[in-house]
DNA sequence: TCTCCTATTTATAACGG
DNA sequence: TCCGTTATAAATAGGAG
């Protein structure tokens, strides 16, 4: 979207990457808190970002409680 | 979007509810996946629908084991 | 539930501050 | 990082099949 098309692969550049990060971040976010209020549905959603920083958005009437593990590689 | 503008409220006909709920979680999924991509994070993101049925979505280089536990009122 | 269509709304890339 | 702007790309509501 915007004034170029989206190419699906990593972006390289740091700062572009960041604030693309950001906005898509906040986007996601959005779109989900619509999908759960639009139709009733319970979601969550986790982000790890590389630099350690971790998101979160859940919804519900019930809270959830999830844990996450990461397995390095066994 | 689309021909009327959306208002964020539950949307109470069944059907409609369904067939948006359907729309709009493949495009989260698809965002949600655009977003892992292009800035090389790791997320996953968890829908759990009215009908009992759950759907999943994660990236990541390392695989995340997640628990869901919901918490009925305590 | 899915696909296709399309008018319209939204998201967003690229920029400046 | 956040906030605007703008041109363009993408999502989607509503409908039909």
């Amino acid at each position: 979207m915007g004034r170029g098309k989206v190419e699906l692969k990593r972006i390289e550049d740091k700062c572009s990457s960041q604030v693309t990060f950001s906005k898509r971040r906040k986007e996601l976010i959005k779109k989900a808190r619509e999908l759960a209020v639009l139709c009733d549905v319970e979601l969550s959603v986790f982000i790890f970002s590389g630099g350690g920083r971790f998101y979160e958005f859940s919804s519900g009437d019930r809270n959830f409680k999830v844990s996450c593990f990461q397995a390095h590689e066994s």
